[in-house]
DNA sequence: TCAACGTATTGACAACTATCAATACCACGC
DNA sequence: GCGTGGTATTGATAGTTGTCAATACGTTGA
């Protein structure tokens, strides 16, 4: 509403809008809105955290590994990338890990980037 | 609850767990998802996007130039890609070009990862 | 202690992305 | 036509990301 622009009667060099648009977003909170979309971005890292999130307990490394197409050692990386975001946790158990999701920081996220979102729309 | 893990008595070599974990998201799914969350994974396209969603009307490129901290060519590249997703629009009047939101594509946007946010918690 | 096993890390490489200077393109007024 | 001004594209470069073979690490059972 701040914006009736007048498309007519602009030459060049003159002002080309009645008002100057401004962000109400600056760059920093951008950057971490966008960080949280940018772990989410990736096909195998939303088939792991499909996985966890569809199996109530815990996955082990090995079926997670089965389950995408890469090999073990990106999976490993992956696996880190989402611990960092602190989307998901893990436990060892023996020789094996066992991962799960962290439910309430999942939820922080939803909530986050549903507000965002939103105001987008 | 298909999955109630013993974390007992397994030894190496035996299978880690009761129950093979699988996804309910193929790769082909997964990668749809991901390529949603890319275009918004960078801060930049955040600014871009927000300024154009409150902007009632279009904002020329101009200003969104100024609100932002990269060069025209950058500011050019960044709103393809928004082009591109088909999350904005442009039309040219005279020299000036206008961008504006797509607000029916957003809104399927912000419903299919507000879904998939949705099944992952 | 040792060998086997599951997982994490390292290191190297390819592919991709972001950035900007230079330039092309196009509409405008003269 | 010509020059000017706004935007898009090109081309080059630097930085980042994804990938996997090789290897390290830690646990287990023998």
């Amino acid at each position: 509403m701040t914006r009736t622009l007048e498309l007519v009667d602009r030459k060049p060099g003159e002002r080309c809008c009645d008002v100057q648009a401004r962000p109400s977003l600056t760059f920093k909170e951008a950057e971490r809105v966008a960080s949280d979309f940018e772990v989410l971005s990736h096909p195998v890292r939303l088939q792991l955290l499909d996985m966890l999130a569809r199996n109530a307990g815990r996955v082990c490394v090995c079926d997670l590994e089965a389950a995408v197409p890469v090999k073990q050692p990106t999976v490993s990386h992956h696996l880190r990338l989402l611990r960092e975001a602190g989307l998901v946790d893990a436990e060892k158990v023996g020789v094996w890990a066992y991962y799960h999701v962290d439910r309430e920081r999942l939820a922080q996220m939803r909530q986050r980037l549903g507000d965002r979102l939103r105001d987008l729309s």
